[in-house]
RNA sequence: GCGAGCGUGGCGGAAUGGUAGACGCACUGGACUUAAAAUCCAGAGUCCGAUAAGGACGUGGGGGUUCAAGUCCCCCCGCUCGUACCA
């Protein structure tokens, strides 16, 4: 009997299915684990990040399943998002379609991977059965004052007469039309994650079992700084301004003040001044990316106006309108300190401003670092501490400025110019303004009937959605037509999960004993906006006496990138993987024979080609090779590459085990271990506890290359056993059924089939987990590295815990060792199990 | 630009400060076969040496701490991710 893979992989999967093995139920009797992976947004098919992420996954719940925990492991659809609406203009179909037409194949592609899904919890949330449930938080966020409106700027494109996404502009221009983007001022709703960023950050702390890359990241995204903030007076004004320093000590070395082109200020020069005007302008053109405000090249315009420095009578400074400083961040006004900030000095050298060192240092300007003031009258002398505290303190006195904290984190604008989103729930009225829609009316549900080839966005166009009365008054009103960002879905999909409740959004019982996420899993490039959004909205649902939970995730892995070496013709084309054959180390085109170039080994993107379609490696291999290839080949949390020899590699090893296995005998008389034990056996008992205690810590430590790597050991150690009486087959049996029992989370497939072979009743998905038995320990003996200044010259085997003198004794004995000797060694350095070091 | 991570044989990767390269892939030799594939057995970091014994070198580069550094510290280089309207 060969391995078919096909043919018991369906097999099982439909007894799982028939079975209900993996629905999840709350059980009180046991501890329950909650497992998930970041679910999928439905583009189409699933591609290898999928496989990897979703491996990892059903890996933790078989396993925790087998440790007798209550396990909860869902899936559902991450439906709303702009794909479904690019599709739409482009097939001339609906994003509603496009979307679950996606949907119906990636669930079967789901499917035909065996994992362990609960699939009654399936939900997608582009359906209003989802999507109600934000509208109600919403409002009742708007009620709380925790969502609210405001100016914000976007990409506007006027020849589409649409708002575009930061990837939809390319170089500056829209993706679609060509045209040159423009900013344009527009209302959007926000919701107030800034309250929550001292709580957001201090509990970042307690997040003990995340990884730290991604608490930093976190951190610094909510950046928290002290600093201060000072008033200038204009000079022949009454007006001040308001800037914000992280650096009140550098304010001797002040030359300069630079506001924001969005600064009320500018506003007010531009309107008497048509080149301030002009410059705004300019501004606008410029992209609004973090990246290219501060990798750009740094533009002023100097508005003739001066302030008087506080601290320096009689020297006044020039204000700029500069494209550098944030409106959003501080007070959208600073001063420039060349000598030390290197974007004033940019900016200082551009428009030959004063450069004036205030702080002592041999190095080149601008300096940034600490050290003494100088120049700067009270506080020369003191280090950037000191001086800090000092200024701050002087500040005061005068009255001007005060210790102020902010943070880099903006509030989150949650407002989208686009159809395929969950409705806002607010109408306009005439004579009422912005009014909530009563919940007795939701959900807002999209419109079916839409047009996609008018300009902008169809909620807008339509002819007769966004009519309305209002709620207050019953004049006729406007719906609000733009949708949340699909942030918001992702924000509590896991709570959802819990339970399906058509009328809430949470039950309580459900939600109390399965939330949190005790493990999630998804990609790194998550580590700041969806992780922090989540954290945000608990605390905000915590807020609005929804629910009582501020942490949704108890544990958190981030996987790496699949990736894959590409393939480039002379031409300069880019071929897929299966277009590629090799002869001779060298790569040709398989149909035209033509050379091919092999290129660097990157993320796998359709763009370069360089992809695998799990479906095919699904056909071809089966899922327990695909898997077992995912999960042996990196450690999730780093980038794997995928390989055909690697994924043959796991196809060979499959196979070995089924071939193995097969070939055992069964009889009633080897079920049970032999009474006594050979030495060999011993050593093969002692082998199988060493690898169930590797594998253990290895799944628990997120190191299933290591896991595997042990499995492998363990079965080469069985398979070359020469087997020669019936107490070899038992002991052999016993082991197999053990290395079974581990391999399963990886490959549950094939471990179900051969366990059936073994003559067993149940299925392996419900055994327990093997236990580590230390009783076979025989291994008594150790082997120890004997070293001469730090250098391997001999190794001693002796017996475990020997102590130092014995440890000397034994390595002078031998012969490599009296031959390095040359002289009385200075130091012998000894750690009984570890080391013998003499220095010489 | 800023923030974060990564860098070990031909390749993926192992390694509580204590024998660098576990496990696998690719490779080489052998067995089986009319032959190939598959399978099985054996070998292998590089260099010197005789294909041995043994030795030198070796974890992106440079410096440092230590009896001992892939691991700890400093500087540099390269690549990857995020950067707020992609998900």
């Amino acid at each position: 009997m060969k391995y078919n893979p096909p043919l018991i992989e369906k097999k099982w999967q439909k007894k799982w299915n028939d079975l209900n093995i993996f629905k999840a139920k709350i059980d009180y009797n046991k501890p329950k684990y909650y497992v998930l992976e970041m679910f999928p947004y439905p583009s189409g098919s699933i591609h290898m990040g999928h496989v990897r992420n979703y491996t990892l996954g059903d890996l933790i719940a078989r396993y925790k399943r087998a440790q007798g925990f209550n396990v909860l492991h869902p899936m559902g659809w991450d439906a709303f998002g702009l794909p479904a609406e690019n599709a739409a203009i482009e097939n001339k179909t609906l994003p509603s379609k496009w979307t679950y037409s996606n949907i119906q194949v990636m669930k079967n592609q789901l499917k035909q991977m065996g994992l362990s899904y609960d699939w009654e919890r399936e939900f997608a949330t582009c359906s209003p059965d989802y999507y109600k449930f934000e509208q109600k938080m919403f409002l009742d966020f708007y009620k709380a004052g925790i969502a609210y409106k405001k100016e914000t700027v976007v990409n506007w494109d006027p020849v589409e007469q649409t708002v575009l996404a930061n990837e939809q502009v390319v170089d500056g221009r829209g993706w679609r039309s060509g045209v040159e983007v423009e900013k344009k001022k527009m209302k959007g709703w926000f919701l107030k994650i800034s309250d929550f960023a001292e709580d957001l950050l201090n509990e970042i702390d307690n997040l003990n079992e995340w990884p730290d890359r991604v608490k930093v990241m976190q951190r610094n995204w909510i950046g928290k700084s002290r600093g201060a903030t000072l008033n200038f007076s204009i000079n022949n004004s009454k007006d001040i301004i308001k800037i914000f320093t992280t650096r009140p000590d550098t304010i001797f070395g002040a030359t300069f003040i630079a506001i924001s082109p969005e600064h009320q200020l500018s506003l007010e020069i531009s309107e008497n001044d048509n080149k301030a005007k002009e410059f705004l302008k300019f501004c606008e053109k410029q992209s609004n990316k973090e990246v290219d405000l501060e990798k750009g090249d740094k533009f002023g315009y100097e508005t003739g106006l001066t302030v008087s420095h506080p601290l320096k009578k009689g020297v006044n400074l020039k204000i700029y309108i500069a494209n550098f400083v944030l409106m959003d961040y501080g007070t959208g006004a600073i001063f420039g300190c060349p000598a030390h900030d290197q974007r004033d000095y940019d900016f200082a050298k551009k428009y030959s401003l004063e450069i004036i060192s205030v702080i002592e240092n041999d190095d080149i300007l601008p300096y940034t670092g600490d050290g003494l003031h100088i120049n700067s009258d009270f506080l020369d002398g003191l280090n950037t501490q000191q001086a800090i505290g000092v200024s701050i303190q002087e500040l005061r006195k005068l009255g001007i400025g005060k210790e102020t904290i902010t943070y880099r984190i903006r509030d989150w604008g949650v407002s989208r110019q686009r159809y395929w989103g969950c409705p806002i729930p607010i109408v306009f009225c005439q004579s009422c303004g912005e009014v909530p829609v009563p919940e007795n009316q939701l959900p807002i549900c999209l419109p079916e009937d839409i047009n996609f080839n008018l300009k902008g966005n169809p909620l807008v166009s339509h002819p007769t959605w966004k009519n309305t009365k209002c709620p207050k008054c019953n004049d006729n009103a406007f719906r609000e037509t733009d949708t949340f960002d699909t942030f918001f879905e992702s924000s509590w999909y896991f709570a959802r999960f819990t339970d399906l409740n058509p009328s809430k959004a949470f039950t309580n019982e459900a939600f109390k004993y399965w939330m949190p996420v005790d493990q999630y899993i998804g990609g790194v490039e998550h580590a700041v906006m969806h992780l922090l959004y989540s954290r945000f909205f608990m605390r905000a649902l915590k807020f609005v006496k929804t629910i009582d939970l501020k942490e949704p995730f108890n544990s958190l892995q981030t996987q790496g990138m699949v990736c894959h070496q590409t393939f480039k013709t002379e031409k300069e084309k880019w071929l897929f993987p299966d277009q590629v054959t090799k002869e001779n180390d060298k790569f040709f085109h398989i149909d035209t024979k033509e050379k091919v170039i092999a290129g660097r080994i990157e993320k796998m993107s359709k763009s370069k080609k360089n992809v695998v379609d799990p479906q095919q490696i699904i056909q071809t291999y089966g899922a327990d090779t695909a898997r077992f290839f995912m999960l042996s080949d990196s450690p999730p949390n780093r980038d794997m590459e995928w390989s055909i020899s690697g994924i043959e590699g796991s196809w060979r090893f499959l196979n070995k085990l089924w071939n193995f296995v097969n070939s055992l005998e069964i009889q009633e008389t080897n079920k049970k271990l032999p009474d006594n034990l050979s030495q060999l056996h011993k050593e093969l008992l002692a082998g199988l506890n060493t690898t169930i205690k590797e594998v253990t810590k290895s799944i628990d430590n997120f190191h299933f290359n290591i896991a595997v790597a042990s499995i492998r050991s363990l079965f080469n150690a069985l398979s070359s056993y020469k087997i020669l009486n019936n107490d070899d087959k038992s002991v052999i049996l016993h082991s197999t059924k053990k290395l079974l029992i581990l391999i399963n989370p990886m490959v549950p497939h094939i471990a179900e089939a051969l366990w059936e072979n073994l003559d067993e009743n149940n299925m392996i998905a419900i055994e327990n987990w093997p236990s580590v038995d230390n009783t076979f320990e025989v291994n008594n003996k150790i082997k120890i590295p004997v070293q001469i200044n730090g250098k391997m010259r001999a190794v001693i085997e002796v017996q475990k815990d020997l102590d130092k003198d014995n440890l000397e004794k034994i390595a002078l004995e031998e012969e490599n060792i009296l031959k390095f000797l040359n002289k009385a060694p200075k130091k012998v350095i000894i750690i009984p199990n570890r080391i013998v070091n003499f220095v010489i």
